[in-house]
DNA sequence: CAATTTCCTGACCACTTAGTCACTTTTTAC
DNA sequence: GTAAAAAGTGACTAAGTGGTCAGGAAATTG
């Protein structure tokens, strides 16, 4: 929730935040073609000449908004190393990922907005930090692997699917609430957490930790 | 691909096609406000004026071109019987959606735009068939586990999971290209279905079938 | 208190957009 | 062949858009 411009200003840093905030839900619920400045000015309820003050244009608006939410990609699974358990890493960041999902799915809907439009704005980001990042991730898997902790399977693919699931929830809430006749509540969340976490890691062929299994 | 309109008027229903294919490519882009009539002209080479000729409007248009994509979502699945083999009825389910987003990357982005907004034009669809579909669905899963033939897993999740893992090759495509350093092909959609099969059926204490397996 | 920087805003403009309309051309039907 | 229906289209309109600008109010600093 942190920006990295003038924060001496108290006002401006404040207003800043405001506008960030109102730019999250509406550009969440209509898209960046399909949000006005306008409706981000009476969503933070200021005029909209204030908004083109404190960001220069409705697309810096929109960057800056993108690199508030990117930091909320940050999870325990990013410190993981080969010696910690295969199955309570893999499982805290289902777990971690899944909190996202239901305390930030404005932000993450961003996300998947941008990368279905072939991620203009995140294509620099994609190819440094995040393949950095995967390297990391795949390199730790495979040794677990190599060391015969858990069934040999792709690392790539597995982060993939871990994404897919974790993500669909909050991207695709619509057709989960259509579907289930009721919103997703957190125990809901918890009970999907739980099932999520016992199929991926039965399909790795690791023991679910006990704080995931079911009641 | 087929609407139920006018399929006497041979020039207009061909027309009306390619008006559809050029919409699907315009929209899946950049969205339905990023994407101006013009621009699903130029694409359909033809006068703007002719789109508006053949749909009322932008938004009937949309509509139509949504009718045309929800027709993609059948499959073999639909049929499952609690006779059939949970194993084999699974894989084959997730195979046929990963070929929908290998082959139709498109038409999945669309939907998936049109679920992150709210699904405002789907709402009724979910509703209606959407959730008998489901319900039947989940009805066989519970009778193969009260039969203790797969693991207790709830259902409705379980769909979740494959329709997150498998949209994902086509919604997310931009991320995964930039992760591998080169796109997609049709070695890597079956390499990527083998590993999604061996995760989900493992995950459900089931056997992959031979077809399945990996070489 | 004076000066300077930050903050704030109404009026305005250039441009894009979906959709209409009057009109012509082509195809179909008898 | 001719009438009627379908197909096609250029010119236009009304509404909304992002962004500018000149000028003023408020806060900060010395």
């Amino acid at each position: 929730m942190a920006s990295k411009s003038k924060m001496d200003g108290s006002i401006g840093a404040k207003n800043k935040q405001k506008i960030l905030a109102a730019a999250e839900k509406a550009f969440a619920t209509y898209g960046f073609k399909g949000t006005s400045v306008q409706q981000i000015a009476d969503e933070a309820e200021l005029p909209k000449t204030n908004i083109l003050y404190y960001f220069k244009s409705k697309q810096g608006l929109y960057v800056a908004m993108l690199q508030d939410i990117m930091s909320l990609w940050n999870s325990r699974f990013d410190q993981v190393t080969e010696e910690d358990d295969p199955a309570e890493s893999l499982a805290d960041y289902i777990a971690d990922k899944m909190t996202v999902s239901r305390t930030h799915p404005q932000a993450s809907k961003i996300f998947a907005m941008e990368v279905l439009n072939g991620a203009p704005y995140l294509n620099k980001f994609f190819s440094n930090e995040h393949v950095a990042w995967m390297e990391g991730r795949v390199a730790i898997l495979n040794r677990w692997i190599e060391q015969g902790r858990m069934t040999p399977v792709d690392p790539l693919y597995l982060l993939f699917h871990i994404w897919a699931c974790t993500q669909h929830y909050a991207d695709f809430s619509a057709q989960i609430t259509s579907l289930r006749g009721k919103t997703m509540k957190r125990a809901d969340f918890d009970e999907a957490t739980r099932q999520l976490v016992q199929l991926i890691l039965s399909g790795c062929g690791l023991t679910v930790p006990e704080k995931y299994a079911e009641l």
